[in-house]
DNA sequence: AGCACGCCGACT
DNA sequence: GTCGGCGTGCTC
C-alpha cells in the first residue's frame, strides 16, 4: 500500500513539469532578469540551482546561463518557454556555485545596481571562466620569501583583554571592531585568533587594503604558518590566481591574505574574516559590482556564523558609530606593543618658510631633523601625495595648464622621458614647446612631485642615501620588496615616497617622519577629506618610533591651525570625531545617512547636466521617501572619462531594501528611456571617493 | 527594385 | 549584448 501510493506520487511527479529561473551571460542590466526554461526529463535528476547550464535565448543558439532557482510553476505563457539544452556537471565541474556562494551571488545583485551574472561571475569559485591558455609553470608566490623560526607570541595585558573580548565573538555571526593605535601589536591578536580558528579545524581570510602590504604581514604569518599559508592579490597571474583557489578549495591552504577580491576564494568553513585597516577605501570596488568588501564579509560571517574583525587605529565613522551604539563589538588597544609612546607630533606653519625665502618643500625644522636622524644613524621615512617631477605645467601667457585629452586633467611632469603623463589613464605627450590653447611660447613648470622632492632632497643632503617608492620606482614586479629590504637592512637613510609608504611598514630604527604638504586632499570635494586626512596623518606618524626609540613627527601645511591638524598632532581619534560627526549629523552626512553617488558621462556637458536632472526629477517623482536630499550635480573631479564630459549628483539616502528598489527601478526606466540613448549613468552606493 | 545602414525591440 | 526586422534613402 505504502509503496504503491509512493509509486504512483514519483509518477505523478514524473509529469509535472519543472522549471529553471536562469541568469543570462552577458546581458546589459536594461536586459537583465531571470529567464524561465523547462528542464527536460532527462536533465530533471541532475538539476539543481547553481548549475551552468546552456540555453538557447532570443537568436543565440546557445548562451550560457547560470540556474538560479527551480520552481514546478510558471506564470509565463508556455508558447514562450523553451528547453535548457544542457547543463554543467556538478562535482567535477569547478565553477558551479554551492547554495552559499548561490546566495552570495544573490545579495550581491540586490545591492549593486549589477545584473545577475556581474553578480554570479564574481563569486564562482574560480573566478570568470577564460579560455584556457597554455599551462605554464607556476611558481609558488611565497617562495621569495624566507622562512625564519616563528616568534613567540606573547600578548601583553592589553592585547590579551582585547583577545579574550574578540573570541567570545567567535561562531557569532557578528562583527567587532579592533581599535588599536599605530604600533599597538594589532598582528599578534590576529595570529592568536587565527590559532584558535586553525585548531578548531577551521579556516581565515585576512584582508589587508593593497598588495603593497601583503609583503610584511605575509612574511610574518609565513613564518608560523609556512605552507598552509596562501596569498591573493590582483598582481597574481591567473594561472598562480586559478592553482591557489584550487589549493584553498581542497583544504591545503587554511589561511588566506589578500586583497578585497581574496573575499571570494573558495574557503571552506570560515571561522573569521579579518579586516585589516578597515576604513580605507580600497575595501570598496571601483568597477562593477561596486561591492563594499566590509558589507560581503559581514554577509558570508553571518552566513557562516564565523566572526568578522574590523581593525583600525582610525576606523571609519560608521564602523566606529556602530561600535558606539554597540551594534558591534568593540575593543581598544590604546598603548603601544613596546610600551613607548606615541611620536611626538610638530606642526609647521610653510607660510612662515616662505617668508623666509626657503622655496624647497622641506622646512628649516625639517632639515635640521633630518640632519639630526643622519648623524644619528637612525632613519627617516617622507611622505608626499604627488609623484612625477612637477604636479603641472601651464602657459605664462593664458595661464591654462596642459591636461588630458581624454580625462581633462593636469598632466604632471616626469623628468625621466621629459613627458607629460596623465595619472589616470597613462597617456602621455612630450612637453608641447607652445601652449596648445593659445600657441603662448613660455611653458611655466609648477608643484613639486617625489622625483623633484628627491632631487631637492639630495642636493640638500649629499651625503645621505636616498630611497624612493612611488607608483614610478615599483612598476616593476619586486622592486617594492627590494626597497623596503634595502631600507629594512639600514642601506639607506631617507625612505620618501606617496601613499603606499604610509601604511604597515614596520621599521624600528626610524625614528622621524615628515609629510612634506599635508593639505593637498584636504580641501577635495569629497566630504571624507578631513577623516581621510586624520587617518592618513595617524598613519605616517605611525610609521615612527616602533622600538625602543621615542619618534617624531614633523607635518608642513599652510593650514596648521586647521582642527583635523590639531586633532592629528594630539593622536586624538575619539576628540576627532565627537568633533566632526556633529558637523555631519547637522548637514546629514554619513554615518548617520548613505552617499549614493549617480553620474552621468555624455556627448556634451550640457546634455551630462541636462541627464541628471532628469534623473534626480523621475526620482523625486517616484513613490517613497528617496532621497533623504540630493546635492547637485556638479563635473566630477575626474571631468572627463574618453573625452565624454562627465557629471554627478549624490543622494543623501538610507541604503535599504526599499529605497535601493526606488532607485533601481528609476535607473532601469532612465537607461530604457530612448531620450537616453547617449547618456551612460552609474550608480556607486557610498563610494570610497566622491569625484 | 535592390541594397546598405541605422534604429528598434525582443529575448523565457 | 546580439540578432533580425524593417524603415529610410540612395543608386542602378
Amino acid at each position: 500500500m505504502q509503496t504503491e501510493r509512493q509509486h504512483t506520487e514519483s509518477m505523478l511527479k514524473d509529469d509535472i513539469p519543472l522549471y529553471a529561473l536562469v541568469a543570462i551571460k552577458g546581458l546589459p542590466i536594461s536586459a537583465d532578469g531571470l529567464f524561465t526554461y523547462i528542464i527536460p526529463k532527462e536533465l530533471v535528476p541532475s538539476v539543481r540551482a547553481g548549475l551552468l547550464c546552456s540555453v538557447p535565448f532570443g537568436r543565440i543558439k546557445e548562451a550560457q546561463g547560470m540556474i538560479i532557482s527551480l520552481s514546478e510553476k510558471t506564470d509565463v505563457p508556455s508558447d514562450k518557454i523553451r528547453p535548457i539544452i544542457s547543463l554543467g556537471t556538478d562535482e567535477t565541474d569547478i565553477s558551479s556555485l554551492s547554495e552559499f556562494r548561490l546566495s552570495l551571488a544573490l545579495y550581491i545583485k540586490e545591492r549593486y545596481f549589477c545584473t545577475y551574472w556581474d553578480a554570479v561571475s564574481l563569486v564562482l569559485p574560480f573566478g570568470k571562466m577564460k579560455t584556457r591558455k597554455r599551462q605554464t609553470k607556476i611558481k609558488d608566490p611565497l617562495s621569495d620569501i624566507e622562512r625564519h623560526q616563528s616568534e613567540s607570541v606573547v600578548l601583553n595585558p592589553e592585547q590579551q583583554k582585547a583577545y579574550d573580548e574578540i573570541k567570545k565573538g567567535f561562531s557569532s555571526g557578528r562583527a567587532h571592531l579592533l581599535f588599536g593605535v599605530t604600533g599597538s601589536g594589532k598582528t599578534l591578536v590576529y595570529i592568536k585568533l587565527i590559532d584558535d580558528v586553525l585548531s578548531a579545524g577551521k579556516t581565515a581570510l585576512l584582508l589587508v587594503p593593497e598588495i603593497a602590504l601583503t609583503y610584511q604581514i605575509v612574511s610574518r604569518l609565513y613564518d608560523r604558518y609556512g605552507k598552509s599559508l596562501a596569498v591573493l592579490h590582483s598582481a597574481l597571474t591567473p594561472a598562480e590566481r586559478r592553482e591557489t583557489f584550487r589549493l584553498i578549495a581542497n583544504g591545503q591552504k587554511k589561511i588566506v591574505v589578500g586583497t578585497r577580491s581574496a573575499l571570494f576564494a573558495p574557503i571552506n568553513d570560515p571561522g573569521i574574516i579579518i579586516i585589516d585597516e578597515e576604513q580605507e577605501g580600497t575595501y570598496k570596488s571601483e568597477m562593477t559590482p561596486k561591492y563594499s568588501a566590509r558589507e560581503v564579509a559581514a554577509f558570508i560571517v553571518k552566513k557562516s556564523n564565523s566572526l568578522l574583525l574590523i581593525a583600525s587605529a582610525t576606523p571609519s565613522f560608521e564602523a566606529y558609530r556602530l561600535a558606539e551604539s554597540e551594534k558591534i563589538g568593540f575593543s581598544a588597544i590604546k598603548e603601544r606593543y613596546n610600551g613607548g609612546p606615541l611620536p611626538k607630533v610638530l606642526l609647521v606653519d610653510m607660510h612662515d618658510e616662505i617668508s623666509e625665502g626657503n622655496s624647497t618643500p622641506f622646512s628649516s625644522l625639517l632639515v635640521s631633523e633630518i640632519s639630526q636622524n643622519l648623524k644619528n644613524g637612525e632613519q627617516t621615512v617622507l611622505f608626499m601625495n604627488h609623484r612625477g617631477y612637477n604636479t603641472f605645467v601651464s602657459c605664462l601667457d593664458c595661464g591654462e595648464p596642459v591636461v588630458c585629452p581624454y580625462c581633462g586633467v593636469t598632466m604632471p611632469y616626469h623628468k625621466k622621458n621629459e613627458r607629460l603623463v596623465c595619472h589616470y589613464c597613462g597617456y602621455s605627450i612630450p612637453v608641447p614647446s607652445k601652449c596648445p590653447k593659445c600657441g603662448g611660447e613660455t611653458m611655466k613648470y609648477s608643484g613639486i612631485g617625489t622625483q623633484k622632492a628627491e632631487e631637492d632632497l639630495a642636493a640638500i643632503f649629499p651625503e645621505a642615501k636616498i630611497l624612493r617608492m612611488d607608483a614610478d620606482t615599483v612598476s616593476e614586479k619586486g622592486s617594492r620588496n627590494e626597497i623596503l629590504s634595502a631600507f629594512s637592512r639600514g642601506e639607506c637613510d631617507i625612505l620618501l615616497g606617496t601613499q603606499m609608504i604610509t601604511k604597515g611598514l614596520d621599521f624600528p630604527n626610524v625614528t622621524l617622519v615628515g609629510v612634506l604638504l599635508a593639505d593637498t586632499m584636504l580641501f577635495s570635494s569629497d566630504f571624507r577629506a578631513f577623516e581621510k586626512t586624520f587617518s592618513l596623518m595617524t598613519q605616517v606618524v605611525g610609521r615612527a618610533g616602533r622600538s625602543q626609540k621615542t619618534g617624531r613627527a614633523i607635518i608642513q601645511s599652510f593650514y596648521p591651525e586647521h582642527r583635523v591638524f590639531r586633532y592629528a598632532l594630539d593622536q586624538d581619534y575619539a576628540g576627532f570625531y565627537r568633533n566632526e560627526t556633529a558637523f555631519r549629523k547637522t548637514m546629514l552626512y554619513p554615518p548617520f545617512c548613505d552617499i549614493c553617488q549617480v553620474s552621468f558621462i555624455a556627448p556634451t556637458e550640457s546634455k551630462a547636466f541636462d541627464a541628471a536632472e532628469r534623473f534626480e526629477n523621475e526620482l523625486r517623482n517616484a513613490q517613497g521617501d528617496m532621497p533623504l536630499r540630493v546635492i547637485p550635480a556638479k563635473a566630477t573631479h575626474v571631468p572627463m572619462v574618453e573625452t565624454k564630459p562627465r557629471v554627478r549628483i549624490l543622494l543623501k539616502c538610507i541604503d535599504n531594501r526599499s529605497q535601493r528598489k526606488i532607485l533601481s527601478d528609476v535607473y532601469l526606466s532612465f537607461i530604457k528611456n530612448p531620450a537616453n540613448k547617449e547618456i551612460r549613468i552609474d550608480i556607486d552606493m557610498n563610494p570610497a571617493n566622491i569625484g
